[in-house]
DNA sequence: CATATTGTGTATCGAGCGATATAATATGAT
DNA sequence: ATCATATTATATCGCTCGATACACAATATG
């Protein structure tokens, strides 16, 4: 029995997203996310509580429109090792068209503001463990299809896999570049094809340029 | 002719990577960086010109106190692919042990400042490619010297190397457990073994808990 | 319609930010 | 010793930060 609000909450959120996407949360002022959301200073205090608070829930749908989406999507698909195949394939691709070099907002948090935030860690540590959990479900499913070797290690490849997204995300915010995001991923992917599978092997030849 | 400087340079510097490497660019003061460095806020403008010059001169001392202190360290090794293993062995080492969890500044700006900073971006991807070539050098040998599968792909593989690297870094923020943190590099460093090597192929049973 | 309750916009709070003006201080060259 | 020059500390600049006090606007219930 009171005045409605004049925005979605939804919506705003997802302004505010884009925002910490970009700039993290020391980077992005309250002024900058009232604006984007378009909405004024004291609106994002009543609907949100602070910017702290803001950022929780915006990570939150992050992890539910972008990660958990990615994630349920492709385990849709009938080979697992294809998920796998096309996660990486689809986070390159995403990583050398994005104009502002974003990365992921999970990651950048859990390097920006994990540290410092009990917790904010939890959170981030529970988000990398879905991922986490998507490899080993993906291998699972893979090793018991026969379409990767029997000798893979399924947890620490799973680790792997993580690591490897990691590295890649935040090698894509300095130089996105296909070649070598492309390049980091082939020899981790190379683990789940079987070892005497058709040999291409004739290597460039040279010296580095080291 | 003048008065002289009542501190050195490289002390004062020393500090300042201490602050940078705790909270980053953005997330230090310049009160933070004149306290610690045990000088005032006009002597370090007058010495370092402003707190991005100062952040630069800083990065370089890292990168040549820290990262290449290592690089060239371990290359003295006569086994590269004992370089290899041990330069994986020490940073986890660090990371687990290191109660700031502040990872490496390198990595971290990175994701901090790169993607907004084009002349820091440069420098930074300067510095990440000198740990690429690291691994492209140990790869060479290890091939030449027969301790790595001929089949290994040396570019890809120093590619992975350096991802895992900035994975295990920025995981170990959030959660620096060495169990993760091994199991990452575990597949990532089994590439550098001879396929034909003794099996020890029992692995854990049971479904995962995810 | 009247009232209670909540959302909204303006204007502003104190605090901390990066950076400096100023003047006193300390040294080498002459 | 004196001067020229560089370094130092105090105090403060204008600005932006996160967060709010306040008054007004809009709705559900009586």
């Amino acid at each position: 029995m009171a005045r409605p609000r004049a925005f979605k909450d939804d919506e705003v959120l997802d302004a505010a997203i884009a925002c910490f996407w970009r700039r993290g949360l020391d980077g992005t002022s309250v002024r900058d996310l009232a604006t984007q959301m378009g909405i004024s200073g004291p609106s994002l205090y009543n609907a949100f509580g602070d910017k702290r608070t803001l950022f929780v829930e915006a990570l939150e749908r992050y992890a539910a429109c972008q990660m958990r989406e990615r994630i349920e999507r492709l385990e849709r698909q009938k080979s697992p090792k294809f998920a796998i195949q096309l996660f990486f394939q689809e986070v390159i691709s995403r990583s050398i068209t994005d104009a502002d070099q974003r990365g992921c907002l999970i990651i950048n948090s859990a390097l920006e503001v994990a540290p410092h935030d009990r917790a904010l860690r939890k959170v981030v540590v529970g988000y990398l463990g879905e991922i986490e959990c998507f490899f080993t479900r993906c291998l699972e499913r893979a090793k018991a299809a026969r379409e990767v070797p029997r000798s893979i290690e399924i947890a620490d490849t799973a680790r792997l896999f993580l690591g490897v997204l990691i590295g890649l995300r935040v090698a894509a915010r300095a130089k996105p570049d296909r070649l070598l995001l492309e390049g980091m991923v082939r020899p981790a992917l190379a683990l789940l094809d079987h070892p005497k599978s058709p040999r291409k092997d004739s290597q460039p030849k040279g010296a580095s340029q080291c």
